[in-house]
DNA sequence: ACGACTCTGACGGTGCGTCATCGTCC
DNA sequence: CGGACGATGACGCACCGTCAGAGTCG
């Protein structure tokens, strides 16, 4: 058993969000001294925050870590399908920007056109 | 001149969104009456919020936005790219361990084990 | 007893949505 | 005069970082 400091340093996780973690329901401290209400954790906390930092690795918000089951994961595959494709059409956008120096776009009641520049 | 009810139903940007950028420097309206604080816009302020919607769907955050220049587009591009890289190696890590049904990670102090499992 | 550690609580940042409670326009 | 419209202000969400001011451990 050890404090909260420890597994901080083990995980390299910051102490407040472990703190924070524990608020969101994601990890609990093993013990809490009523006395003084120091947190204590041991081996399965590192086990647990792991999973949690893995988790959110790959992308999962905590709501999802919280909820976590086959659904969720598919659900999150699509989900960052989409968002690549997105990501894609935007970089040719963006180096298309760059080349041109010009911003052109349609706006909301107009015809596409220039409206905005930023090279000298 | 019209008010900001008028550019938000043109724009499809709700007011909120369109004070909260006046509050962030990024638009301003061209009007206020001293006396009622009522906002007033004309068309320039439709090219200026289109502006900012397009290169927020772009990607690019307020501040970038406010900041606008070539450096700027090329840092966004080289972060999307990175984040590309990134978003493709999650969603194979995610299929992968659809298909599993354990999560399989390195923990911190221990070698790469199962510390998860979800599937029924 | 002293420094290092921990506690709770509050505010900051990003990009707004969503009330709530006012005053204003026509 | 009434209903739509506008104003300010505050709280909420995600995910913590960063104090501040207190108590505790070794």
């Amino acid at each position: 058993m050890f404090r909260i400091g420890k597994l901080s340093e083990i995980t390299g996780i910051s102490i407040k969000t472990i703190r924070f973690y524990e608020e969101k329901g994601l990890l609990s401290p093993i013990e809490v001294d009523r006395w003084t209400n120091y947190r204590y954790y041991d081996e399965s906390s590192i086990d647990r925050l792991s999973q949690i930092a893995y988790l959110k690795n790959l992308g999962l918000t905590l709501n999802e870590i919280l909820n976590l089951n086959e659904e969720t994961l598919k659900k999150k595959t699509k989900e960052l399908t989409k968002i690549l494709d997105k990501i894609k059409s935007n970089i040719n956008t963006l180096s298309d920007l760059s080349l041109k120096g010009e911003i052109v776009m349609k706006n909301f009641v107009d015809d596409p056109r220039v409206i905005g520049k930023w090279k000298k």
